[in-house]
DNA sequence: CGAACCCTTGATACGCTTCAACAAGAGTGG
DNA sequence: CCACTCTTGTTGAAGCGTATCAAGGGTTCG
C-alpha cells in the first residue's frame, strides 16, 4: 500500500523547507479542495495529515453506523453512497466521481457515518482527520472558508435533491440531469460514465423505466440515445421539463 | 421596528464594559446556536452584528433566487421552506420550528437562496451577516466549532430526508415521522403543531394520503388519533415500520 | 461456445394522486 | 342568535406513474 511511504516521507521531513514538504503534496490533491489553490503554508500543514487509500471495485470505503474520525473525498475514481442490504446486493442512492468530497459532514458529529460507502469504479480516497484540521482551521483562514463553502455547497445540493424527488416526477428528474451532466466542454452530448442501473439509482426509479423514459424523449425528439452516449437535441424543451 | 432600538445601544456603548454589552443580547438567541451556552466574549462579538425581524403570518422571509448575505435563524414560531407558486400557494417542503437555522449555507456561497421561506406561524427571526462572521471565526475556535457542527447537521439531516424519499414508501415515512416528533416529555404522544396539511407536505404525500395513512394505522392497533392529538400504541411496531 | 452481464420491452400490479362531495368547526355579519 | 362562508379534514371513485415480474437480445469474456 503506498500510503505508507507517503507518510513514511511526511514523518521523516518535520519541520522541512518547502522543497521536501512538497513531497507530502499528492498530485489530484488540489482538485478535491479545488480553486483557487491550496498556498504553500497550506499544504505544508494539510500534507502529514491527508492519507490516501488506494480502493478496487466493490470494495467498501466506510460502512454505516461505523464510526467517522475522518473528512473522506474522491480524489480519483467513483464510489457509491447508499446502504448496503443483505449479500453483495447494494442499494446506490449516490454516485460521486472523484474529485469531489464524499462525507464532509460525520467526522465533525463523531457519530458515524450514515451511510454505506462502495467503490464503483478503482478510487483512490483522501482521507483527513478531524483532530487534525481542527487547529488548522484557526491558521488558515483561507482554508477554513473553503471548508465552509465545501459544506455550504454539500448542503445545497442536498437541498436540490429533495426538492426534485419531492417536486418533480421522473421524467423531469431525468431531464434535469442530463442538463446538468452534459460533457463541459461540447455542450450538447452527454457520455455516461457509469451504467445505467446507476443512474436510475441516483434518479430514484427502476432501471426499466429509465429505459423507457429515454425512449420516450427519443421518440419526441428531445435526444437522441446511442449506447452509452446520449446527444441533446432540444436544450430548451429539455430546460422547460426540467425547470418545475 | 424593535431592532433599531437594539441597534442604537450596541453602537453608543461602544467598547463597553461587559454589563453594557448585555444589553444587545436577546434572551432566545442562545437556544439558536445551541448548548453550550456562548461565551460572553462571544456573545459581545455576536451581539452587535445579530439583527431579529418580527413577522407575522404568511409574510416572506426570503424568496428564492434573492442574494443572500446573511445566515437565518428562527428564534421562535414557524417557517416554512419550499418553493412560491404563482398567487399565494405555496409547495412546503421543510417545516422549520424555532429554535433552529433556517438557511445556513446560502449566504457562504453568496449565491441567493435555493427556497422561498415564509412564516407559517408568527416568528422571530435572526439573521447574521456572513460576512461579519468570518472574522469571528478565527478569534473564537467554538464559535468556529459550533458553527461546523451545525452545518454538518444540515447534511446530515438532509441525508436522511433524501434517503427516505428513495427507498420508504409514505407508510414508513409516516412511522418514521411520528417516532422522531413524540414529545420528549411524555414518551408515547405526539401533539400536531403545525396542520395535518403540513405534515402531509413534509412527508411529500397529500392530505388525503395522510388521512388515510392515519386511519390505517389506527385500525391496525399502531396508534390512536383524536384530532391534532396521536398516541403511540405500539412503539416496537412502529420502529419495525419505520426502519427499511 | 456457453455463462454472465447489461439493457430493453411487454404485461400486470400497486401506491399514490386527483377530483369531487361532504362533515365539522371557527369566524362574521345581519 | 342564526344563517353564511371559509377552512380543515375525511372519504370515495377513478386514473396516472412507477414498480415488479418475466422474457429476449446484445456484449464481453473465459
Amino acid at each position: 500500500m503506498d500510503t505508507a511511504s507517503v507518510k513514511s516521507i511526511a514523518r521523516s521531513s518535520g519541520a522541512s523547507n518547502s522543497h521536501r514538504a512538497l513531497e507530502v503534496w499528492m498530485p489530484g490533491w488540489d482538485a478535491v479542495f479545488g480553486p483557487p489553490r491550496l498556498s504553500e503554508a497550506e499544504r505544508q500543514a494539510l500534507g502529514p495529515l491527508l492519507r490516501t487509500r488506494r480502493l478496487m471495485v466493490g470494495e467498501a470505503v466506510f460502512q454505516r453506523g461505523q464510526s467517522a474520525s475522518h473528512l473522506v473525498a474522491v480524489v480519483e475514481g467513483a464510489v457509491g453512497l447508499g446502504v448496503a442490504t443483505e449479500g453483495p446486493a447494494f442499494q446506490l442512492e449516490r454516485n460521486v466521481h472523484g474529485p469531489a468530497w464524499l462525507d464532509i459532514s460525520s467526522a465533525w458529529l463523531g457519530s458515524g457515518h450514515v451511510q454505506d460507502a462502495r467503490v464503483l469504479h478503482a478510487a483512490t480516497l483522501l482521507e483527513l482527520p478531524v483532530d487534525g484540521l481542527r487547529p488548522l482551521l484557526g491558521r488558515f483562514p483561507d482554508l477554513r472558508e473553503r471548508m465552509m463553502l465545501a459544506m455550504a455547497r454539500a448542503v445545497q445540493n442536498l437541498t436540490g435533491t429533495t426538492h426534485d424527488l419531492m417536486a418533480k416526477d421522473a421524467q423531469k428528474r431525468l431531464a434535469s440531469w442530463l442538463l446538468t451532466h452534459r460533457s463541459p466542454s461540447a455542450g450538447h452530448d452527454v457520455a455516461l460514465k457509469e451504467r445505467k442501473r446507476e443512474v436510475a439509482a441516483q434518479l430514484a426509479i427502476t432501471p426499466e423505466t429509465l429505459s423507457r423514459l429515454l425512449r420516450q424523449l427519443m421518440s419526441a425528439g428531445l435526444i437522441e440515445v446511442k449506447g452509452y452516449t446520449i446527444r441533446l437535441l432540444n436544450l430548451g424543451a429539455l430546460q422547460t421539463l426540467a425547470h418545475d
